[in-house]
DNA sequence: TTCTGGACACTAATAGCGATTGTGTCAAGT
DNA sequence: ACTTGACACAATCGCTATTAGTGTCCAGAA
């Protein structure tokens, strides 16, 4: 019985904590949003967070930390989607690479701190991106890999240096659309999806 | 004989000023890539080519304005570049594009002005793309417009609506490969000639 | 004429310096 | 576990004096 309440009580330590992380990522965020990463003060996550300021201390250690973390959980909850998306739409892999590339534009054009994390874009509001150093920087490899392996599982008959080429298409046109967008993003993604479509299903004769 | 001597006398002294700018420009070429535009002095500027820092203000007008007239020695000349090449390989469009994005990726390597132009890239040490009210923001556009003419005329038997998607993946995935290289610029730009040559040529089903 | 060189007013950048504000840590209290 | 208050230390701010640079004018030389 004793390991069993032990057990118990590790759970909901643990999940409480982690609603504590979640309740304090949930309040930087916002504030985040409102002042920039410079204008962020401890005090004011503690405050919004309803915690105390040193409960946000012994929870993340730093600033610096605590930025971490909300990118981090920023660049998985995208991954996520994706990964959500993609499945959503199965074998109809165009589908998906449409609707996945649409919500990469959406969330782009209304989460400015995704938006400079895809973007590489450093300075300007975005100053915390220099916490970037952990699970951010490789975000398009990720996303790369990521759609690289659902293509060869909804693409087998395209030989793999097409695929290469497209998944290559996929995330560039993507970015470049996001810094340089000239139509909504329905549009935009539909006409790269049909781009990539073109690159994928031509093996070229030279 | 008086208006032949007049003629003559504008000619040359238009000669003399146009090569005093020359020179100017190309001092502050010089300085720009070792300082920063902030770091720009006039005086120095003077002093390097020679001639004193009143002459600099009658010719220019201000600062700024020898920013502006920098930029756009640098873009027209940029622009001349690739219209040079496309020339030279004529019917060859393929051949062209690559030598095109070559050049671009070589040019942008080694000429942080014109990096700064084609990424758009605002702030950093580009300070003076403030500038660029004049004929550096259409860049883009210019190229772009271009391409589009000479695709016209050497891929007549491409549909115009194809042309158009090849010419926007040559800008965007050139651009994008500025911003991040992943091979030299002679592979990246078979690789994207590559990819364009498909969206050119295939006619989409659906 | 065209360019030079020096003198000038005015403005922007810089350095120094308290005063303020915020980070990060500690210990005692609940 | 979390809070509260206190603290050392560092970064930032507002202000001032000073410097350095822009932009203009004009007398003189080539």
């Amino acid at each position: 019985m004793a390991p069993h309440r032990i057990v118990a009580m590790t759970r909901y330590t643990d999940s409480v904590r982690s609603s504590l992380r979640e309740r304090v990522l949930d309040a930087a965020y916002g504030l985040v949003a409102d002042a920039g990463w410079a204008g962020l003060r401890m005090a004011h996550v503690a405050e919004r967070a309803g915690v105390s300021r040193q409960t946000v201390y012994t929870e993340f250690g730093s600033k610096d930390a605590l930025g971490q973390s909300l990118v981090m959980r920023e660049v998985d909850r995208f991954l996520d989607g994706i990964r959500e998306v993609l499945d959503r739409y199965g074998e109809d892999l165009r589908g998906g690479v449409t609707a996945g590339i649409e919500f990469t534009l959406r969330t782009a054009a209304d989460n400015d701190l995704l938006k400079a994390v895809l973007t590489s874009q450093r300075g300007g509001d975005g100053e915390l991106i220099a916490h970037l150093t952990t699970r951010s920087e490789p975000l398009l490899d990720t996303a790369t890999a990521m759609l690289g392996a659902y293509a060869a599982q909804a693409w087998p008959e395209v030989d793999e240096y097409s695929r290469e080429l497209a998944v290559e298409c996929v995330v560039r046109l993507t970015v470049s659309n996001i810094v340089q967008p000239v139509a909504p993003p329905e549009q935009t993604a539909q006409r790269i999806a049909r781009i990539v479509t073109r690159v994928a299903l031509l093996k070229d004769e030279d």
